[in-house]
RNA sequence: AGGGCCGUCGCCAAGCGGUAAGGCACUGGAUUUUGAUUCCAGCAUUCCCAGGUUCGAAUCCUGGCGGCCCUGCCA
């Protein structure tokens, strides 16, 4: 790639190249760290291609470590969807998982290092105690009244601490910081709390937890980290991150650097309020395909490309921005495009009758698998005297503008012959029921020899021989581009319209070997995928992953 | 006057003192048996604002304005 079109690195990538340019780091190694208490979701997705990828374009590693030291609200169901949707996405960790559960004994003796060296002290302040001496934005705090315990009491305690004698949330070990510090989190920090509860990986070993602040840099110098990315939520949190590197001995000096998270607009990325969609059952559960998991993608049928391409797009800087979902859509039909093979489907069948073609005639229609893609190969289907058209491509008047099928107009039937509407029949309420027609003789490949060119192309599909299914449509889960900006209950704007469910609908025959893993272009209506949850062998459902760009809906006709 | 961070096109985003990349969106127009794709063209005299330094400023300085984060024994 040549300079000009080589896309400019963003300010991390810069940061790396610098530290192996200079030889401050030989070679580096990124993690990506998920507390196990949810399902991962598209931000995470920008994280994961974040920290893969940079060890992945730098020729460094990535570990995979499960940030797991509040057992309360973890759960090992969340460390196996986590690593299997990083996995989906394409990438795999360096060696075995690592969880910070797994520096526990070190992080604890650690602890003990600093009460040894006068840093830490246990505290018997309880939680409004705490923060009442905390002080606040604009007032220092006070030192704790336990501040000045002896270290042989201090490690006597934090002893009896892990040992159980003291009730949950009767005492605390933190760390001798400054209390009148203008950065709150150096205000003699909490590093361990008292909290009896089963964790997924130790079981009952510990009744004691440490924070997040404390094991997080540690976590990082223990596996070799030589960039620790996170969001920017916890810029605020680096002196601490590096007060604890410095003031340790610990085997390597990580460093820590942040970057704004991902925000789509129309789209929510809360934990706590998917949990609730989930709960409250406004949604089919984690993998509802209008959910913006990795999991919901993956079973509305994005792919990996599609989402590690957006991620790209939207670029990575310190500005707290919202990405334009459209974006994400783009990034998926690029793709889609790109890779699916083409189908008919028609979505509202409206049977026509081709009332001079022969009643036992059967043809074999043939068309490529993909225009754009000749080595993909080509299709059959078989063509007869009743077909089904959509609802949407007949009209029994309408402008030019309208380039379907109009009754004493002619169509293009996709792959097959010209057509022209002669009569539409009614059932007793007015509505359409089906259509007579007539092929136009010779018109398989070719325009019609009197010159009278058809107005447009409608696709089709044979009413004796095709595939009967269900589609789904899905459109954005909230009609607001905030739904929980603000004072708004994000509930108020969840899209009603957001799945449709049709029936009846009927595929061409080469879509009864569809697999879970083959995405379709249904011409003219957009890509889908089938249904990993609801579909059957006797009855197919297909997803609409997204659909085709619209520039005639837009047009507003 | 608590501390930290951020402000370049409708949305992302390059740019790092030499005269505003790119992508999405949008608007033309060409090709098209998908109103798709592809293709070509257009789309910031201006970089939150105001001063200043300089031959020259989005880039440096000063002062404003606006937004976000931090007062969990969450991460």
């Amino acid at each position: 790639m040549s300079e000009e079109t080589s896309k400019p690195l963003n300010f991390i990538e810069r940061i790396v190249k610098e530290d192996l340019d200079s030889g401050k780091t030989p070679a580096i190694r990124t993690r990506f760290p998920p507390e196990p208490n949810g399902y991962l979701h598209i931000g995470h997705a920008k994280s994961i291609w974040l920290n893969f990828g940079l060890a992945q374009k730098f020729g460094g590693k990535c570990n995979l470590r499960m940030d797991d030291t509040n057992p309360e609200k973890e759960d090992e169901e969340y460390v196996e969807s986590i690593k299997a949707d990083v996995q989906w996405l394409g990438y795999q960790w360096d060696g075995e998982v690592h969880y910070a559960s797994d520096y526990f004994e070190q992080l604890y003796e650690w602890a003990v290092h600093l009460i040894e060296a006068g840093k830490a002290f246990v505290c018997d302040l309880n939680a409004e105690e705490m923060r009442t001496y905390r002080g606040n934005l604009t007032e220092a705090g006070k030192d704790s009244p336990f501040r000045t315990r002896s270290i042989e009491e201090n490690l006597d305690l934090f002893a009896r601490m892990r040992a159980g004698e003291f009730a949950d949330g009767s005492r605390t070990l933190r760390v001798k910081i400054d209390m009148a510090s203008p950065n709150i989190n150096l205000r003699d920090p909490v590093i361990y709390r008292i909290k009896r509860a089963t964790h997924h990986q130790t079981g009952d070993k510990w009744c004691i937890y440490p924070s997040y602040d404390y094991a997080h840099g540690q976590g990082d110098a223990l596996e070799g980290i030589t960039h620790s990315v996170c969001t920017l939520e916890f810029e605020v949190h680096r002196p601490l991150y590096d007060w604890f590197i410095n003031n340790l001995p610990v085997p390597a000096q990580p460093h820590q650097y942040e970057f704004s998270r991902l925000n789509v607009n129309y789209t929510i990325t809360s934990k706590r309020k998917l949990k609730q969609l989930v709960d409250e059952k406004h949604v089919d559960g984690w993998n509802d395909p209008r959910m913006p998991t990795v999991s919901g993608m993956r079973r509305r049928g994005y792919t990996p490309k599609a989402i590690n391409d957006f991620c790209e797009m939207a670029g990575v800087t310190k500005v707290e921005g919202v990405v334009d979902v459209g974006m994400l859509e783009f990034a998926i039909r690029e793709d889609l495009n790109e890779i699916s093979p083409r189908a008919m489907c028609v979505l509202r069948p409206l049977k026509v009758t081709l009332t001079n073609y022969p009643e036992d005639q059967v043809e074999t229609m043939t068309a490529p698998v993909h225009p754009q893609h000749e080595e993909m190969g080509t299709r059959e289907m078989p063509f007869c005297r009743e077909v089904f058209i959509d609802q949407d491509d007949f009209l029994e008047e309408a402008n030019k503008q309208f380039k379907r099928l109009v009754l004493g107009k002619r169509v293009r039937l996709r792959n097959s012959y010209v057509i022209e509407a002669d009569e539409a029949i009614k059932d007793t309420d007015g509505k359409i029921i089906e259509i007579r027609a007539r092929v136009i003789e010779g018109t398989v490949g070719n325009n019609p020899e009197d010159g009278v060119k058809p107005k447009g192309v409608i696709h089709w599909v044979s009413a004796r021989d095709n595939v009967d299914c269900e589609v789904r449509l899905y459109d954005r889960l909230f009609n607001d581009p905030a739904p929980d900006a603000g004072g708004k209950n994000f509930l108020d704007s969840i899209n009603p319209g957001s799945l449709a469910i049709l029936s009846g609908c009927k595929g061409e025959i080469g879509l009864a070997q569809a697999t879970l893993e083959d995405r379709y272009q249904f011409e003219r209506e957009g890509y889908f995928v089938l249904d990993s949850k609801y579909s059957t062998a006797e009855k197919p459902v297909f997803n609409r992953v997204i659909g085709l760009k619209d520039t005639w809906e837009k047009a507003g006709a």
